[in-house]
DNA sequence: CAGTATCCCTGATGATACTG
DNA sequence: CAGTATCATCAGGGATACTG
């Protein structure tokens, strides 16, 4: 890319970007939608302990609405509503994946001697 | 190292690490410190317009106790207190550049698009 | 200079009940 | 089935004043 950020760009930026994926049940929602997966409303309920009808659809419809999700209704009764992630929403695979490892490298970094004394 | 991460697990790894970049001033102040800046608290104070006291030295002290920032007291009057990144702090430049390349790509994909046809 | 100490307020979340 | 509608709660953040 022959982007170049200022600091103020990037941090505003990012921001943006985290901004989409703070909410306390997106990140669960996203990880059972990964992979192509098309899920229901109950699929998701189900699928989720804890979560309620209200934020279900709440974090649906803004990740929606951001164009992370897609959500697909079939005109039918009684309802049938799915959701799915845009290509969009999918490729955030790789960004997760970064912020997974910049976490595991916690402790090869002197960070924490004390702490997480884990298994070579 | 062998990560195998399942569903939960890796959504769990991913909050976890998202809930240390949260709040309302801790990316501004890790741009800042980005590239090896050394910086007095009345530096922050200057180059973040907004920010109060309180959050500054709050949002300081839990990135502190998180690992992301080192604090350097040096024992003189008046006092001189300075704040720069850990090696794991550093670390994060790839998985925020990871996000700031998925917000760009919002434009390649055909979200937009997507947005447009929302109903069945 | 580098912080503490209070008070206040809003927005995000939770609990519960209702509906086309 | 797939949502709405209300009400209650609580932590994050802002404003302001004080201090070793």
């Amino acid at each position: 890319m022959s982007h170049h950020y200022t600091r103020e760009t990037a941090a505003q930026g990012i921001e943006n970007a985290l901004k989409l994926l703070e909410g306390r049940w997106k990140l669960v929602i996203l990880f059972h939608l990964f992979g192509g997966h098309v899920l229901r409303f109950s699929d998701l309920e189900r699928a989720i302990p804890g979560i309620s009808q209200k934020m279900l659809i709440q974090q649906l419809r803004q990740m929606e609405k951001d164009g992370i999700v897609r959500r697909i209704v079939h005109q039918q009764v009684p309802p049938k509503v799915e959701y799915c992630l845009t290509d969009w929403g999918q490729a955030l695979c790789p960004a997760l994946d970064a912020l997974l490892t910049w976490s595991a490298q916690r402790e090869s970094t002197d960070v924490e001697r004390e702490e997480a004394t884990r298994q070579d």
